[in-house]
RNA sequence: GGAUGGAUUCCCGAGCGGCCAAAGGGGACAGACUGUAAAUCUGCUGCAAAUUGCUUCGGUGGUUCGAAUCCACCUCCAUCCA
C-alpha cells in the first residue's frame, strides 16, 4: 500500500468511526493509531463495557453497538466486557442514589441474556466477551490503593451526580469512587486502544486514559455516542423509567413502540437507531421541513427499527398489525389466545384467566380499565363485568393488549 | 462515641390518636380530541370472591375500645461536635 492509498483508507476509517460521535479524545491520537493499524495490518482493540444491570438491552444501548458494530465491519478487534464484578457495585453515573447492589445469581442471568441480545447488532463471530470479574477478582487490597492514589476526592465530586448527592444530603459510599476505577483497570487489563461509550460515560472512560498513563501505557482513545431519548422525549431511554424500545421486542410490540416516538425526535432516531446514509438523513430533514407529515416518516423509520432487528417477514406483519390494530382501530389478525373454563360466561368469571396471562396487572386494573370505556369486546365498548362472552370473542383492553378468548372444552 | 433531625403508597411530599387506603404534585394508565406523537380537558392510580372484606405508612414489641400518628428497643440516612 502506498502513502496514497494509506491515507485515503485512514480517511475513510475516520469518516466512519466518527460520524454521529459526540465527542472523541482525541482525534488526531485516533489517526495516527489508525495509521499504525493499517501499515502493521494489527486491528485496533475495541472496548465496550457494560453494566449488567438492567436485563434488557433497548436501542438506547443499540447506538454505541451500531458503532461497534461499524468498527468491526472496519476490521477491528471487538471486545465486550460485562461488568460482573462492577455489577455488584452499580455504576453511580447519573443516579440521584446509589444503586442496590446485585447478587450474583442476578448478574450471572442478565449477562447471558445480554450476550443474547448483543450478538442481534454485533458479528458473535468476531467478537471477544469478557467478564470483568475474571481479573477483578484477583486484585489486591494494595493493588487498590495504588488505584485510589491516581485521583482525589475532589475530582471525584467533580462528577455531577456526586456532587449534586453530596449537596442534596443523599447518601455516597465509598466503594462508589471505585466504580470509575474499576472501568478503569479493564481497560488496562485488555489494553483498549479505544473505548466507546455514551457521553455519560466521559468520566469513567477518561479515567481509564488516566489510568493508562499512570501505569505508563498509551492511552485510549474514548469516543463518546449521544444519549438517546426515550419515548417521553425528555429521559434518556431507560428500562427503569420505561420508556424504552428494546432490541428483544416482538415486531409488533416494537413496531408500536417507534410510532410513539415524539415527532421532534424523528431525525436523531435516523442517526442514532439506524444505519441510514446521512444523504439519506438529509433527505428527511428537507421533507419535514416542507411539512410532509411525520407520521408517514414515522412509520419509515418503524419498517427500518423493526426489520433491523427482526427481519423483513415479521416487520411486514407487525406493520399490518399496526394498520389493523391502530391506524384503523380494529382487530388484527393473529392474537393470542387466552385459555378459560367452558363454564365461564361473563367477563367477570375470567378476570384470573387475564391476570394469570400477564399483560394486567391485576383484577382491579381491568374493573378499572372497564369502567372508564377501555375495554372492547369484538370492536364494542363494554362497560359492565357481566357482560357475556363466548368462544372466539375478541377482548381488547387498554390500547395495546388483545386477547382472543379460547374456550376449553 | 455524643447531640439533633429524619424514614409515608411508583417518585416527590402532606398527615402527628378515630372523619386515613392516607391531601397535593409528578409519572403511569384510560376516555374525549387528533395526522402517529404531542398539547388540552376528564377520569383514574393497594389487593380481592368488591355497596363489603383484607393488607399497607423503616423493623419488632407495647399503650389504647382504636395507632401512619403515642412509648420502648432496633435498623438505616443526614447534619453538627469529638
Amino acid at each position: 500500500m502506498n502513502q496514497e492509498e494509506l491515507k485515503k483508507e485512514v480517511s475513510r476509517q475516520m469518516g466512519i468511526i466518527l460520524k454521529g460521535a459526540a465527542e472523541v479524545v482525541s482525534p488526531e491520537e485516533l489517526e495516527s493509531k489508525l495509521i499504525r493499524s493499517i501499515e502493521t495490518k494489527k486491528p485496533l482493540t475495541v472496548k465496550l463495557g457494560l453494566d449488567p444491570s438492567a436485563p434488557d438491552i433497548h436501542l438506547g444501548h443499540a447506538v454505541v453497538l451500531r458503532k461497534l458494530k461499524q468498527m468491526q465491519d472496519l476490521g477491528h478487534n471487538i471486545v465486550i466486557i460485562i461488568g460482573d464484578f462492577t455489577g455488584k457495585i452499580g455504576d453511580p453515573t447519573g443516579k440521584s442514589k446509589g444503586r442496590n447492589a446485585m447478587t450474583n445469581a442476578q448478574v450471572l442471568v442478565n449477562a447471558l441474556t445480554y450476550q443474547e441480545q448483543i450478538f442481534k447488532v454485533l458479528d458473535k463471530e468476531k467478537t471477544q466477551v469478557r467478564y470483568n470479574g475474571e481479573w477483578l477478582e484477583l486484585v489486591t487490597f494494595e493493588e487498590v490503593l495504588k488505584l485510589a492514589m491516581t485521583t482525589t476526592v475532589a475530582r471525584m465530586m467533580e462528577r455531577d451526580d456526586f456532587k449534586k448527592r453530596f449537596t442534596n444530603n443523599v447518601p455516597i459510599g465509598i466503594h462508589e469512587f471505585f466504580y470509575p476505577l474499576m472501568q478503569a483497570y479493564d481497560s488496562i487489563q485488555i489494553e483498549a486502544d479505544i473505548e466507546l461509550g455514551g457521553t455519560d460515560q466521559t468520566f469513567n472512560v477518561l479515567m481509564g486514559r488516566t489510568l493508562q498513563k499512570n501505569m505508563g501505557m498509551e492511552q485510549q482513545i474514548a469516543i463518546f455516542m449521544p444519549i438517546l431519548e426515550g419515548l417521553d422525549g425528555v429521559e434518556k431511554m431507560s428500562k427503569s423509567l420505561g420508556n424504552y424500545i428494546g432490541v428483544s421486542e416482538d415486531a409488533s410490540v416494537m413496531f408500536k413502540k417507534v410510532m410513539e416516538v415524539p415527532d421532534e425526535l424523528l431525525v436523531r432516531y435516523f442517526e442514532l437507531t439506524t444505519d441510514e446514509l446521512p444523504e439519506r438523513i438529509e433527505e428527511i430533514k428537507r421533507q419535514l421541513g416542507e411539512g410532509k407529515n411525520p407520521r408517514d416518516i414515522k412509520l419509515e423509520l418503524a419498517e427500518i427499527i423493526t426489520r433491523l432487528y427482526h427481519g423483513i417477514e415479521e416487520m411486514e406483519e407487525a406493520k399490518k398489525f399496526y394498520h389493523e390494530a391502530f391506524s384503523k382501530k380494529g382487530i388484527p389478525e393473529n392474537i393470542p389466545s387466552l385459555c378459560i373454563d367452558a363454564k365461564s360466561e361473563c367477563l367477570q368469571d375470567i378476570l384470573q384467566n387475564i391476570t394469570a396471562a400477564g399483560q394486567i396487572s391485576s383484577s382491579s386494573e381491568i374493573r378499572r380499565l372497564v369502567s372508564q370505556g377501555g375495554v372492547q369486546l369484538n370492536g364494542e365498548r363494554i362497560t359492565d363485568l357481566k357482560t357475556p362472552i363466548k368462544d372466539q370473542d375478541v377482548l381488547k383492553l387498554g390500547k395495546k393488549t388483545f386477547l382472543k378468548l379460547q374456550k376449553k372444552l
